[in-house]
DNA sequence: ACAGCGTAGTTGAAGGCTTGACTATTCCGC
DNA sequence: GCGGAATAGTCAAGCCTTCAACTACGCTGT
């Protein structure tokens, strides 16, 4: 009735919904919790020095980052979501707000009168030059400077792991 | 002047601002891309089954967590949002809505007359007693049925290496 | 006693995200 | 070609988060 630990351990007096639940041991508790605020901590951290040092967030950057990526520097509004991990309402506002900025421009497709194409101005390929490099530093100061290169191996062999587990494409 | 990978190698026409800038070799960026799609991936689908499947967002299902593990199932507000890796205002917020719902009240500190103790009611335990198996399931389903007893182990090494580095407290 | 400072927490406005409805266009089968 | 289903994208309402005040209380030194 006092302390229960809710990834781990059932209550004494578990609900009827809680019957054959699969409850985490200790070991796996514990690797869950280090995982959670990891990656919460780490992922904030960035955002929040690329954000104050550039201005711009991190999905930003990474919308940017996949146009300029393309042999044009232009992709279709839902392909670009796709590569986001976006959906189509958010990257919609989003490429609004980088309009609005001027990095990026919509223009009709050829091909497809439905489509609209996501262009990356020479404006927006400006602003991404400047901020690449806070974000490499980032993400090196913050994470492969922490890690062995053993530990790199284990993080990208566990992320591909999941990824073929989570990732519909 | 076409395609450019931004974590990885500079353009050839660099910036002024992207001299020293430590750029990430084919495998780390890998590694990150990997561990950045997977972490998001992940957290996504966790937090929409159980919205969806329990009206409960991740954010306040760990608040509610991090009630009903302390012996009174109350907690002085500051402490509440560290626990959490929420802001204070943040919290306010979560707060205020929760006890909308009748899972939390608010009452003013004994000790400190500027403190205030968020307190989970009956109602609140209930829920998240419905709540748990939940999200236990998914966690179990989308992480740990997917990797490996050695994968597990290597994430939570990760996980706290980072976290010492990361952490503040 | 009280001035000044630091701490605890709240509030309101501004902006971002999600959901669901909506328009416009294309594809498919007849 | 033409009618219906599917697809691409946008928009508005509501919720959440952030930021910058702001209130209230406690601590310290004189």
């Amino acid at each position: 009735m006092t302390s229960q630990v809710w990834d781990a351990s059932p209550p004494a007096d578990a609900s009827p919904a809680a019957e054959g639940t699969r409850w985490l041991d200790p070991e796996e508790q514990k690797a869950w919790r280090a995982w959670l605020y990891s990656t919460q901590l780490l992922q904030d951290r960035l955002d929040r020095e690329l954000t104050h040092q550039t201005g711009i967030s991190h999905a930003y950057y990474e919308i940017l980052v996949a146009l300029s990526e393309t042999p044009l520097r232009a992709m279709r509004m839902s392909e670009l979501a796709d590569r986001c991990l976006s959906s189509r309402s958010r990257l919609s506002h989003a490429v609004s707000r980088l309009e609005e900025r001027g990095w990026v421009r919509r223009q009709v497709c050829e091909s497809d009168g439905r489509g609209q194409l996501a262009v990356l101005t020479d404006e927006g390929f400006a602003a991404l030059e400047a901020a690449a490099p806070v974000h490499v530093e980032g993400v090196r100061t913050h994470l492969f400077d922490q890690l062995s290169p053993q530990q790199v191996a284990a993080m990208r062999d566990i992320g591909e792991t999941l990824l073929r587990h989570l990732d519909p494409g």
